[in-house]
DNA sequence: TGTAATGTTTACCAATCGGTCAAATTCTCG
DNA sequence: CGAGAATTTGACCGATTGGTAAACATTACA
């Protein structure tokens, strides 16, 4: 019946939202997306949401009347917000500094909201049943955009020729490694990385990566 | 009581396994495979995994007896050979000949075993409560003796100067990308991908990317 | 202040969870 | 074949699951 993710309670009438259903649902947003970021959607359970978002079950399933209304409306929003990075790539402007930025916005955002990542990892890992059109969709759009701009660089010369596609998800890939893979990245790096340095290393080594590669040899 | 992740039948007497435990245990761990690369720890029923692998649950549980038993015998498979790639990393070789092959063969073993890196990566995203000992011991010292190599390659002009660490990050995240974010892959390069093609397009670019960059600019 | 709408809790439900048990069946090997 | 071991099954268990019903408490507002 309910088409959006954020339900009203049962017994609304109105459709005005209160301060304390503005105020709960975002805590139990919140919560749910510790959990559901950690164990994914079938490996959550409603009772574990509550406990986090500090309430009793009933009173959380008054304001998401299922598991998968609160599912639904986290990933809307993190959706909505995580392409907006891409979205800010500007055709006009010089190659070097957009791709310089971009991967310096995506790691800030993996450095930043770690659990909207693994959300989004948990989901795609999944087979992401609930948006597999958002992907086929305004995603695929929005990529094929950014791609003609990347191959237009190429054509005239100010980048090398290379595939956009592979080349979108290998700054995706790399960039969220550092949220989806924290656990291992910390145990690989040691404790002496306890601070949040490896992030400032993981943008120098990305912006030489894709900017000059290995440099082993060159074409020309 | 029990150490081991494969358990013995709980009626058997000998030690040596029957043909019958043979292909039964593999059956299960090729169900289990699907069923946790998919859903996560959590999320997978031991239901789930008796349906697909085409037996009862007291059959299965016959073979393994809890849900853990069978996860710790799969992850603990996957971990063995995981690494081997990394592990065939050669200190006296070219050290582009060595990235190179290094970058197609973790790029097949994501072709070719797509449900070891969905469970691996399900598993890391979990906070690898699993598998938190084997991160921090045998994978941080592999690590660490490869990443000497590179930092002796860079130091011997061989290769950039670069960050050995964030480099194997690079390639790690790069190459399971094409496993774990299959859908999103699919998705956005539509069904004219729909054969295998992406994966030697990958290779090309992932080569060009590390070996090159984007050559927007040299050093030297 | 009163009252209707909003918010919260206790008690509960059917279904599913991981796992057990004993009986029944099938296999192996002398 | 026959006997003992190995395998399979159905019936079952207590705990947990997602979710409900209704009584109760609190808030907003005329």
């Amino acid at each position: 019946m309910e088409e959006t993710g954020i339900v009203a309670p049962r017994a609304a009438r109105t459709l005005r939202r209160t301060r304390i259903q503005e105020e709960k649902e975002e805590q139990i947003l919140s919560a749910a997306l510790d959990v559901f970021s950690q164990h994914g959607f079938r490996g959550t359970t409603i009772d574990q949401i509550a406990e986090v978002a500090g309430m009793s079950k009933p009173n959380l399933l008054y304001y998401f009347r299922t598991k998968e209304a609160i599912h639904r409306a986290l990933i809307d929003r993190v959706l909505q917000t995580w392409l907006d990075p891409l979205r800010a790539f500007d055709a006009e402007g010089d190659p070097e500094q957009e791709i310089r930025s971009y991967i310096r916005r995506k790691l800030e955002m993996a450095r930043d909201f770690p659990r909207e990542s693994r959300l989004f990892a948990n989901e795609i890992l999944q087979g992401a049943p609930h948006i597999e059109d958002e992907l086929k969709g305004p995603l695929k759009a929005l990529v094929d955009e950014k791609a003609e701009v990347i191959r237009t660089w190429a054509r005239a010369g100010k980048i090398a020729k290379c595939d956009p596609y592979h080349l979108i998800f290998s700054i995706w890939s790399t960039t969220q490694h550092y949220a989806d893979f924290d656990v291992q990245v910390r145990a690989v790096l040691g404790q002496d990385q306890a601070g949040e340095g490896r992030f400032d290393d993981a943008a120098r080594h990305l912006e030489q990566l894709f900017l000059n590669g290995l440099a082993v040899k060159r074409k020309a």
